[in-house]
DNA sequence: AAAATTATTTAGTTTTGCCTAAATATAAGT
DNA sequence: ACTTATATTTAGGCAAAACTAAATAATTTT
């Protein structure tokens, strides 16, 4: 058995496990919106669980089991926020706070077969990939930040690196949502802000927002 | 701020309330698979909250806002079956367990967009009512017991009183779904078993199974 | 009406998941 | 290297939601 808190500290993990090193204690205390001592008391469970390497002042990392766990929840909660915006009309920046809930919801028949009822999608809302029953990700798109894209290559947007509703609502406004086309027109020395060309307007976008969209080079 | 746990009691004592005296202590216990001291212990606190009329050893009910808690929860409950029947196609008889989760997903927007997405239905996969935002029930039709039909009556089976997997699937296999058309051709007078008439044969049924479905009368 | 049975409450305990405050280890600055 | 700052752990505490065992109230039987 599992609780839906120790869930979401494996997926926590997960998501600050960048390269192969683990992540530390006050990265998942500020990610979880926790104090430090919460996460050594709970890590050290889910060390004596098997699904997470735990050493001391070291971070913690998930073995195969916890990673298992942590990219099923990863899989639930991308496919329940493809189910609120493609069959019952949310936002893309409304869904996360219920997908959070949902994603604990137990029973495998059931992700499987909202998966089936989607069409088996590959991407959320967000574009992030949606990991298999085998909780594989495949996404072969070749991907770089817009902030570091070359001047006049056109590019895809395919995501958003922090989906905070703030962001989203942003590039909602500015009609820069998920597969449309842009070319980097210049970028000004003064404030590395980006004068972009989309649906076949012209636009000026702040470094900080280029930094957090996702853009598949072709 | 509401946990599941209270929101189960409430339910609990809604459905254990039938005119209008509340639901005991025991009952409680027995009905949510607990002893009786945690029954105490929570009514307690429900009352405290202002959601119950509690008062010792006499048992409590549900005042105006818990009421409208269960109700809401109830509501919850039935259009989540609903939905797990209708659209991803889940027997009469595995959505039960699976809704007693959904049902505490916390977010009014999206109970009303489900319920706008299939279609503001009015009675669950089991046939039970589902209240609507302003927390009514409507149920015209005149029901009663498959077991206090009279001989040679037409009736329709609306729905069941216990809806266990056993009674269920039972019900599933002898094809006695909702919507069917019965009429009672005898009562055995040794065990009160009933013979009926459905989908153009003759079948026998116990007496026990006849108490469990609920027909309506035109 | 008294005794026996059943229902309910009280008292005390456990586990989970969080917290604060204090102690200690690690990393950074001079 | 020594001092300061930051990160992490330890110790102790608290609230929620369950439990067991014992006490008491209510109901039923004789
Ligand atoms: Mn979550
Ligand atoms: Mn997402
Ligand atoms: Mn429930
Ligand atoms: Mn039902």
């Amino acid at each position: 058995m599992r609780t839906s808190s120790e869930e979401d500290y494996l997926k926590a993990i997960y998501a600050l496990s960048n390269n192969s090193d683990g992540a530390s204690t006050n990265a998942l205390a500020n990610h979880l919106n926790m104090k430090a001592s919460s996460i050594t008391d709970m890590l050290k469970k889910l060390s004596d669980k098997g699904w997470v390497h735990y050493e001391k002042y070291k971070g913690a990392s998930l073995n195969i089991d916890g990673k298992a766990i942590a990219l099923n929840i990863v899989r639930k909660h991308r496919l329940w926020e493809t189910f609120l915006v493609n069959k019952l009309n949310f936002k893309w920046d409304e869904v996360h706070e219920i997908a959070e809930q949902l994603e604990h919801i137990k029973s495998n028949e059931l992700v499987d077969r909202l998966d089936d009822f989607l069409g088996n999608p590959t991407f959320d809302p967000h574009g992030d990939p949606i990991p298999n029953k085998d909780h594989e990700i495949t996404d072969s798109r070749k991907r770089s930040y817009l902030s570091e894209v070359k001047i006049n290559r056109e590019v895809i947007i395919i995501g958003v690196k922090d989906s905070s509703a703030q962001l989203l609502q942003y590039l909602e406004k500015e009609n820069m949502v998920l597969g449309k086309h842009i070319s980097v027109l210049e970028i000004h020395d003064f404030d590395k802000s980006l004068r972009i060309a989309i649906n076949g307007k012209e636009l000026n976008i702040s470094e900080r927002v280029a930094q957090n969209v996702l853009v598949q080079i072709n």
